[in-house]
DNA sequence: CTATCAACTTAACGGCGTTACATTCGCTGT
DNA sequence: ACAGCGAATGTAACGCCGTTAAGTTGATAG
């Protein structure tokens, strides 16, 4: 014992808080807590105060860290980005860019909150980071200039548009609209001629995955400079 | 004179409203303000109260004739697809597409807050009408069941992206943000050649109104069923 | 003339993002 | 050992938001 019995350096006395600031705070780990967040509750369910109440911390500290609340949208955007596994470089370039676009598809998947937030800038270091990647395998296959900002943009706005779409999809609370959409479509077959046809409206005829891999089959295949083999 | 010159009958002594209720509330007046508030303000100027009084109107009376802010939001979402003209119908089914989805773009990117809104359902009979366009000219062409299916989802996602990204890009508020990225790129030529080397970041490097018709004419003419007149 | 019911108002609740200001913590120089 | 100081957090509050409960009006029908 290195103190009296009940002095006033006992432990058990001192009734300062037994780790008052374990962990400092910091834009990462308010990023980090973000992201959790809204994988839990959804884009609607972040909120400063229950941020701050997850890092045990009141609302205002977060705003040393952050100038506002969109800022943090913004970085957890990027961050889940992190996620987007850069593929390794293969002979074909075609694949690469596949693969990272599948990637990328997955990750929004993943994160349904995400899609809805671009919307914002998307300049954070992971998103360059994977579309420097997709560039420079689109300009390995051969593809320069104006070919190359016309492809990587069809790229890049396909996989948002079908993360956004189909995030969208299954949210739930769909289920109610999306019966009501279809029985207005095959309420008045003459005005939908073709939805009813192609059943548009039937969630499960088709797989998502496979349609999105069909898509992205199109888009490469059209992408043809000249061949750098040949 | 058709009353004593004061009498409690004048005109300019009774205190009754001039125009009590002169245009009574509905839904497609509220949609209608909500998506003017829209375009002025951007999505997080549309608030209730705004709305309200931008109708003359306490806040609680929207909610006579709409269920909640969402609804709200829908609704002008698939309102301003009502602006999107439905192309007559031609012999190539291709330029009818062409055309639809070009219209579609146009619509959006004169209404910026509308991209940032899907994410909700676009269940909308304005929208449901479009995409029957859509579908009947690819089916037109000769496509269908999966085929079909893919080449949808292909066009609508990337137009939905592209306008998505687009309205982003001209969103005043990221001149800062973009020039802050540019440099980081340029900073670190060794991590973003190829970005480097394209000019991605230059904004103004390449028209978008001509990357999309490209990615357009791209996807469509990767787009060869069997050719119906052969 | 009164009953009804749709359409609107009054009042308020709880939660939100954000700010101005006070407070504490941890270090640095003496 | 301690003063001082800036970085980091806390207190309190402002104004706005979406939404609800309960009252009030105004036309219409019996």
């Amino acid at each position: 014992m290195s103190e009296t019995a009940f002095g006033p350096g006992s432990v058990w006395l001192r009734d300062e808080p037994e780790r008052p600031r374990p962990v400092p705070l910091s834009r990462e780990r308010i990023v980090a807590a973000a992201a959790t967040l809204l994988d839990e509750h959804g884009a609607d369910g972040l909120t400063m105060r229950r941020l701050a109440q997850q890092l045990d911390v009141t609302p205002t500290a977060l705003y040393w860290h952050v100038k506002t609340k969109d800022d943090v949208l913004d970085l957890a955007l990027d961050h889940i980005f992190g996620d987007v596994p850069i593929p390794a470089v293969t002979a074909d370039w075609r694949d690469d860019a596949r693969a990272l676009i599948r990637h990328w598809r997955t990750a929004m998947l993943r994160h349904p909150w995400a899609p809805a937030l671009i919307g914002r800038p998307m300049l954070g270091p992971n998103v360059l980071a994977r579309t420097e990647f997709l560039q420079s395998a689109l300009s390995r296959g051969g593809l320069a200039d104006l070919e190359l900002a016309v492809t990587t943009r069809l790229l890049a706005n396909y996989v948002i548009g079908a993360a956004l779409t189909e995030a969208t999809w299954r949210g739930t609370a769909d289920a109610r609209a999306q019966g009501e959409a279809r029985r207005r479509v095959t309420a008045d077959p003459a005005a939908y001629p073709t939805l009813n046809a192609s059943g548009h409206l039937d969630a499960d005829r088709w797989d998502d995955d496979i349609l999105f891999e069909r898509g992205l089959d199109a888009i490469l295949t059209a992408t043809h400079p000249f061949e750098p083999g040949s």
